[in-house]
DNA sequence: AATGCGGTCAACCGCGGAATG
DNA sequence: ACATTCCGCGGTTGACCGCAT
């Protein structure tokens, strides 16, 4: 014969919990620990089966859980965590103290999922998607990088996208055509007057500016004027192509502990540091970091990333 | 004030692997 | 070795709340 039956399910009682339950559960663990939840109910006096106990325990009542909102190393931490290990939310939460698996999960769904979605990136591989992304995210990035966007292949490859998001892209098309110097220049000039074709609106972004207007043949000033030694840097991801527009809420000053290639599955970039004679390519673009020296001080260093090699078939 | 809607999250459900007799 | 149950996990549900109409 195998274990006696947990608990015998009729007239066990279910749903919210009451004080007072509270309080005979975390009174009995005080007393005798945690675990055996198949006797448990019965020797706390509870009308509950094991199962609904252990539940209750591990997800509300221990005492070492953290309440509150989740900070942002603990979000950019679920963020990588989950790039790794997918769906495993208890080993996600074993990484973060006084977090639950069910609270992980629960934040995951409820928050987290859907601004990567919102931002275009697919939230089970962690890649972009264009077919997920906002419109203002995908016109900036089209603008940004338009020799990166060969938007007359993804025609081809993503027939099923929305029509909305076909509409623009068909709106953006012909200013593909012809040199990229001369597409990345008319797009930025159109940027500034063209209405949104999603809405018709012709505002601007709200809040974040177009990079600066950086041309191609533009030489870039070493805006640091510091002579530190350029730090290694961990932080090419597509959203840098255009930082603002994809995590306006991000501080991308969080250097290599912060977002990293591996949460996009991005292989490999390079990037260089901008000094008084770096060039503005077609297929480069600014990226701000900051470091700390020495003596704690923070520095800031612009970086000129080139995207010649970048695989733009993780965008689809 | 009533109703509808969407967001949040505690709790339940069902499954698979581990444990037990 | 096998049957049975436990345990832990991920997915889902539904109660509750705030807000808009």
């Amino acid at each position: 014969m195998g274990r006696a039956p947990c608990c015998d399910k009729n007239g066990l009682k279910k749903g919210p919990w009451m004080p007072e339950e509270d309080d005979k559960l975390i009174a009995y663990i005080q007393t005798h620990g945690p675990g055996n939840w198949r006797t448990l109910p019965k020797n706390a006096g509870l009308q509950r089966c094991g199962k609904s106990c252990r539940l209750r325990w591990t997800n509300y009542l221990r005492p070492d859980i953290k309440r509150g909102r989740f900070s942002f190393e603990e979000e950019e931490t679920i963020i990588q965590l989950h790039s790794v290990l997918g769906n495993k939310w208890s080993a996600i939460a074993a990484r973060l103290p006084g977090r639950t698996d069910n609270e992980i999960k629960n934040y995951w769904n409820t928050h987290i999922r859907k601004r990567l979605l919102r931002n275009g990136i697919d939230p089970v591989t962690h890649a972009p998607r264009l077919d997920l992304m906002d419109l203002s995210s995908l016109l900036s990035f089209s603008m940004c990088n338009p020799s990166l966007l060969n938007l007359t292949s993804l025609l081809k490859t993503q027939a099923l996208l929305n029509p909305e998001l076909l509409r623009v892209v068909t709106t953006i098309l012909p200013l593909q055509d012809g040199s990229t110097d001369l597409s990345l220049q008319s797009l930025q000039e159109n940027h500034s007057r063209d209405p949104d074709p999603a809405t018709g609106s012709s505002e601007e972004q709200p809040s974040v500016p177009f990079p600066e207007c950086l041309k191609v043949g533009d030489v870039l000033p070493n805006s640091s004027g510091l002579n530190d030694p350029v730090p290694q840097q961990s932080l090419a991801s597509p959203m840098l192509l255009c930082p603002d527009y994809y995590f306006p809420e991000i501080d991308f000053d969080q250097g290599s502990n912060g977002l990293d290639e591996k949460m996009f599955g991005i292989d490999s970039f390079r990037s260089t540091p901008v000094s008084g004679s770096t060039p503005m390519t077609s297929s480069s673009t600014m990226v701000n970091t900051s470091s700390e020296d020495e003596n704690g001080q923070s520095c800031c260093s612009n970086y000129l990333l080139d995207l010649k090699s970048f695989d733009m078939g993780c965008f689809i």
